[in-house]
DNA sequence: AGCTTGACTTTGA
DNA sequence: GTCAAAGCCAAGC
């Protein structure tokens, strides 16, 4: 009974293919995925990420740079203390050089 | 069965 | 630069 659970498995394989210390955001996996208006989804799909233990939802920002995400962990400040763990610095829920760190999933991953 | 909400993005004014 | 509206697909009610 395998039909469309793919996305949401798919997202999750693409967030744990993050480097440490690099992040992206919602619609580049989602790119990644076909649709990148169906960034929606990716931020559903990290609801369920919930369910997964390894994966760095944290690492997932919106196109901003902000932790949007961050309210849904479990704690508000897991978020940014896990990207400051990785050498990430955050400022006012923001990542600092978000350029800097951003990885994408379709240059990386498609080279 | 249908409508609303949602960890978003993009385009237009 | 900001603000508003449309688009997208799935889960929840």
């Amino acid at each position: 009974m395998k039909k469309h659970e793919d996305f949401f498995q798919n997202v999750f394989d693409v967030v744990r293919l993050i480097p440490k210390g690099r992040v992206t955001n919602y619609g580049a996996i989602a790119k990644y995925l076909g649709s990148a208006r169906s960034s929606r989804m990716v931020g559903w799909a990290m609801n369920a990420a919930h369910s997964q233990k390894d994966v760095p939802a944290h690492r997932v920002v919106n196109r901003n740079g902000e932790l949007t995400g961050k309210i849904h962990f479990a704690t508000p400040f897991l978020m940014q203390e896990l990207l400051e763990k990785e050498g990430i610095k955050v400022l006012k829920d923001k990542i600092k050089d978000f350029q800097k760190y951003y990885w994408d999933p379709m240059k990386e991953l498609e080279l």
